[in-house]
DNA sequence: TGATTGATGTAGAACGGTTTACGAACCCCT
DNA sequence: AGGGGTTCGTAAACCGTTCTACATCAATCA
């Protein structure tokens, strides 16, 4: 029974060979086929279990199937993203699918030779999380290759798929819970990008924070500051708003990674949250909830945008062609950070 | 000039015929290989540029190269794995291999399929960060794909290499530290695996931690307690050990993010670090520093392993076939959740 | 009984590269 | 002019699958 091939390697010829049938034969059964017996289905099954026998996934590819979605996150230092590819995983956990995450280093020109990468490896499709490169770029990607967005608003792509949060409400939302807990001077640390063109998810929150300060009459107190998503820059931007003439009641930060360092330097600088200052971060990481941060911050489930994404890719993969973009409710996670102000007790 | 072929796809082909030579020519050119014409060189070139021809990986992963190395990471959560990406990505730089990343989940199961879906995909060279397969699966797979382990001791491994902080010595150094800052009562929460089997580097950072204890005179002290990694089970001990009739003075913890659970549940219960607990964490990753945590820890830069790892694989890949270990000197960075004990002051 | 149908299995052409084996052209010497 | 050695370029095989088109055979139908 044992084979005597000159090769090592096993593949569909091999079974083919010990199974006593052709290649197309193994194949059909491989891809439960129509036209299949079931004494040869058996037959072909059992030498595929003796040899120890894997399709390669390489040979597959050359004829359109590689079973794969590539994932690509701008870092993984953020534990938001750590949510995202929670729901992703749990989207392909009965599927075909594998998914291979390649990391961008929030750098524009990595995450363009990442995305050629991925499409050169192939992959049946991509899931671009918070992408550095311009819509144009992104059309020709999507050209190529089934594409999904999340964290990029391009409600009027027809290419591609969009997942997001309602980032402009979200702000709104920070906005109203600061001013009914009783602060008014209310400050946002935003998030700079290297590409000057791509400042479309930047602005939604941007002009939710906006547009909720003017309609509190708060125009006067309206604050945004830009820094790169990096701890050394987060912590010179805090800085500067603390120490100015004009110190902020309140903090409004793009991100809890950027919220926790501002805590940080609250706390070097000697002054207490929230009594002396409030601070609320976004997308609800795990970290908020560990009481030496406390943190409030708004939910976007980066679970939910993962699984939806995923979903939708694989609907494109399978055909579809209009254009869905899936938009999600957010929700504020009100904690110790942002607790309503004591009424005018003053410093100390 | 411009081709009519009925196939839109650029191929090789396509290149060949553009330029007027045999595809053999143009595939010499990709490769840079020998016995090609500046002339030819150049006709080739341009005919790429202008048709913007890209190859295909499938393709060439058929014939043996498939310049992707794999790394598989256990979560991304952990910040300590961010670091290791950080020293994968420099050491493959300037290096035509890129990095696919695939996310186990920490799960045993997972873990498998994973690397079968990398080894089939396939990939030149496999990164594997805190595996829990058991060193007979990873021999099977070493078998097929260059591998190199990070954070899985393996000393007399011949067909892999392993690239390692010296954890014994890590262990030490906390509780030497703990010692010198007047702690004696120091517990060790370590971590529990799913897999009975794999208890490789738990064990050794326990040997050192046991006996750092005995040479300190503190055998009466020992008290290692095991928690799977997840912030629940972690808060579960952390509350366990702390509620105990026999509170310890110190805890030392198998990770930072383990650590800051530690830390919160601490102030949940009203104590105060470390006036009332000394905490450690392992990994110094960055939200050490910041100072609502401030937590002593211990490096062992994960940069330097990430980047060890990679050129290791990258010249497995290149033909070596001796194994090599290498082991990394942890280095103990010590803040204020670990100051010296006042001197007896009691309770408040 | 011959024609039609349906089920099952096979041969062989893709897919897009790499690589081997070899031919043609050119150079330098004697 | 002929022999020997480079250099440059080509044709064709190969890698491991999928898939189309077709062959075979038994059962059913008119």
């Amino acid at each position: 029974m044992t084979i005597s091939q000159k090769n090592a390697r096993i593949t569909i010829r091999t079974v083919a060979a010990d199974a006593g049938v052709s290649v197309a034969a193994v194949s059909k059964v491989l891809r439960n086929a129509y036209g299949v017996s079931e004494d040869l289905r058996s037959r072909v099954e059992a030498s595929i279990a003796r040899l120890g026998y894997r399709p390669r996934a390489a040979a597959r590819a050359m004829r359109g199937q590689a079973d794969t979605i590539g994932v690509l996150l701008p870092d993984i230092r953020n534990p938001f993203f750590s949510d995202i590819m929670d729901g992703v995983h749990a989207a392909l956990e009965r599927t075909r699918y594998q998914s291979l995450v390649g990391i961008s280093q929030s750098a524009w020109s990595i995450e363009l030779a990442l995305v050629d990468a991925m499409t050169d490896r192939p992959m049946d499709g991509l899931i671009l999380v918070a992408p550095r490169m311009s819509a144009a770029d992104v059309t020709v990607t999507a050209l190529r290759t089934p594409t999904v967005l999340i964290g990029h608003h391009e409600p009027d792509a027809t290419l591609f798929d969009t997942v997001n949060d309602d980032d402009e409400l979200g702000a709104r939302l920070v906005v109203g819970h600061l001013v009914a807990a009783g602060y008014t001077d209310i400050a946002f640390l935003s998030l700079a990008m290297e590409d000057p063109m791509n400042l479309v998810v930047t602005s939604r929150r941007e002009i939710g924070y906006r547009a909720a300060m003017v309609e509190h009459g708060l125009s006067a107190h309206i604050d945004i500051v830009r820094a790169s998503g990096s701890p050394r820059a987060s912590q010179a931007a805090a800085r500067r708003l603390l120490q100015g003439r004009q110190r902020p009641q309140a903090i409004f930060c793009w991100t809890d990674f950027i919220a926790l360092e501002v805590l940080s330097v609250a706390r070097e600088l000697g002054l207490c949250v929230p009594r002396d200052l409030a601070v609320v971060g976004y997308d609800n990481t795990s970290y908020c909830d560990l009481l030496q941060n406390d943190l409030t911050s708004v939910d976007q489930s980066g679970q939910v945008l993962g699984l939806q994404a995923a979903r939708l890719l694989i609907e494109r993969i399978k055909g579809r062609t209009t254009a869905e973009h899936f938009l999600a409710t957010p929700r504020l996670v009100a904690r110790g950070s942002s607790r309503p102000r004591s009424p005018e007790r003053e410093t100390l």
